[in-house]
DNA sequence: TCTTGGCACTCATCTGGACGGAGTGCCAGT
DNA sequence: ACTGGCACTCCGTCCAGATGAGTGCCAAGA
């Protein structure tokens, strides 16, 4: 029995089940694809494919499925990455032109990853651990209430209102601001916790009380607590008919910000991954396969983005998608 | 046949489908209410609330169903807002406090609402056109391109790259943030075109043509173009049982901005409000209804927050917790 | 040793008919 | 104005049988 051929076999029912969504037989098989061989010969294959558990049968007399790990192998040696069309990559720029802030563009490209892929989309703010502080902002919005604002060179921008111990005048707060910025401004976010532990040291005696506050603050907003924030998208592309009770645990795995991060925290490099079914730490998404990938150039690792789809998915061509989004707004955003 | 039983039917009949699902017959509705009549009494008083338009039967021979006007009715004339428990009371307080910014309250807020109802909630940011300029922040991100900074007075921040027809000076920056917020902040945001127009005069003449493009920035940013911003949770709770084929369409229109703001546009005042079936201009949300309520007191119409769900829903409790949660959320953002 | 055609077998799906039950509309009687 | 009775409609379910796609296995051929 030729090896090759079985995994000729794996493809092409990978291929028909994904298109048809029914399970595929034998004949059907070497109908649809010149295998050279007879149906018999292929049932041959097919056995030794569901013994090593590439495949299964939904029951008995039913035509063939692929199970996780036979996606799993068809991804990684009987797929290639399939590059978009121009008329995709014309999409891409004209979606992409014309966004007028961070917002925006993340806004725009997570919808335009969806209406790509026909699934959903997920789309990470720029991380702010690889941030740079281009500008921190402190405005008194009453006597004794700060409001906090952290500008990064992604364009992302975070607020945050802090308590003051006493009433502070309209220069302290000028002082405070330019202490800040001095010590902080251009400073990677990881370098900031060691800053800020010295920066009571360095400003005089009777505002340390309040910058020891602002410096708690700022730890929280900035390292401990960086609120990472996700745009979503395409959850109308999702089919009921491809979950098998309801969608309800997906819907809600979704919408909590914390699988999703949990669900990137995994994805660093900027190659294109893909997580496939059981292979999910996340009971809810087990029914689901997540492709994603990092952007923001080798090194820079802004940020990931992806999306969720059924382990019946189109995985050459959502690949490609992803790759090709992530590569477009990796420029994007560090040519800002 | 007397008019206040038919009204007693129609109630009971939209109790009974809202809380079964299943159309509704003559006997088991005398059987689950004391109507102290017959089935037979029963079956022509429906037969009249069918004449009127009221209910309907699915097919010949099964029980009846509210309509959209049933449901209207029941709503306007049957039924009392419900109050609150005491344990729900207490969720709202404990949910939302330690909320430490406005994202976070909304955030909040809109998960509460979502499960409070177990339904999709939906929760608008303020206003800005009801909001007030607390600051205005101009910094520098390149030598030729400014980043502009409107902080409200409920903790909204909105930014906004520009682009600077000639390189600034770090002290032009400081002089422009000084004018921009001596004559706008405190001001309404109804009230910046005005002002905004005016603004290039009262600078020094070299400034004027950047303080111009500042001031188109400006006016679209706060005005023209006013990204009004949703919060969105509990799409999980959709079922799809409620939707004739499926839930994309609703989906889709959920995960539309535009879409949303036109439904709480239509919705301005403090009181709660229903929109039911094929009451909405939006077709993708004629099989849904929704509960919605402006937030922010009587005058003040900071924003609207409001529950979708599907027709047949528990309209008394899904008002009660609206208006609830409108209530406390004003309390909160006024009294910032 | 691999491939192939043949064959018996399994089992989901479809069909059509029968049946029960829930519900209705109507009518005549109180 | 209400009620009980009655005939009728039509959905849902169950059953039996037919259909057909698909399999596994085997024995024969290359």
């Amino acid at each position: 029995m030729s090896e090759d051929r079985k995994l000729a076999v794996l493809r092409a029912i990978v291929d028909d089940f994904v298109s048809t969504h029914e399970p595929v037989g034998s004949k059907a098989l070497v109908e649809r694809h010149n295998l050279g061989v007879s149906p018999a010969t292929i049932r041959n294959d097919m056995a030794a494919l569901e013994d090593e558990g590439y495949i299964a049968q939904p029951h008995t007399s039913a035509g063939r499925v692929p199970t996780d790990k036979g996606y799993r192998l068809f991804v990684d040696r009987l797929s290639t990455v399939k590059p978009l069309s121009s008329a995709e990559r014309r999409a891409i720029s004209s979606f992409l032109a014309g966004a007028v802030d961070l917002d925006d563009v993340l806004r725009r490209t997570v919808r335009l990853l969806a209406q790509l892929t026909r699934q959903v989309a997920v789309v990470q703010y720029p991380r702010l651990s690889s941030s740079v502080v281009r500008h921190l902002e402190l405005v008194a919005v009453s006597a004794t209430r700060l409001m906090l604002v952290v500008i990064t060179d992604t364009g992302r921008v975070e607020q945050r209102t802090v308590e003051t111990p006493m009433p502070l005048a309209d220069d302290v707060v000028v002082d405070l601001r330019t202490a800040l910025n001095t010590h902080l401004r251009e400073r990677r976010f990881a370098d900031v916790p060691d800053i800020v532990d010295q920066l009571p040291d360095t400003v005089s005696p009777e505002l340390r009380p309040i910058v020891t506050g602002l410096s708690a603050v700022l730890l929280e907003t900035m390292v401990e607590h960086p609120e990472e924030r996700v745009a979503l998208a395409g959850t109308g592309n999702l089919d009921a008919l491809d979950f098998p009770h309801t969608m309800r645990p997906v819907l809600e795995a979704l919408e909590e910000q914390v699988v999703l991060l949990r669900l990137f925290g995994e994805t660093a490099s900027a190659t294109v991954q893909v997580r496939i079914g059981v292979e999910h730490t996340v009971q809810a998404l087990q029914t689901t396969s997540v492709v994603s990938s990092g952007y923001g150039g080798e090194s820079l690792a802004l940020g990931t983005l992806g999306v969720v789809g059924p382990t019946r998915m189109d995985y050459a061509g959502t690949m490609g998608a992803v790759r090709a989004v992530a590569n477009y707004i990796g420029d994007v955003l560090s040519g800002r």
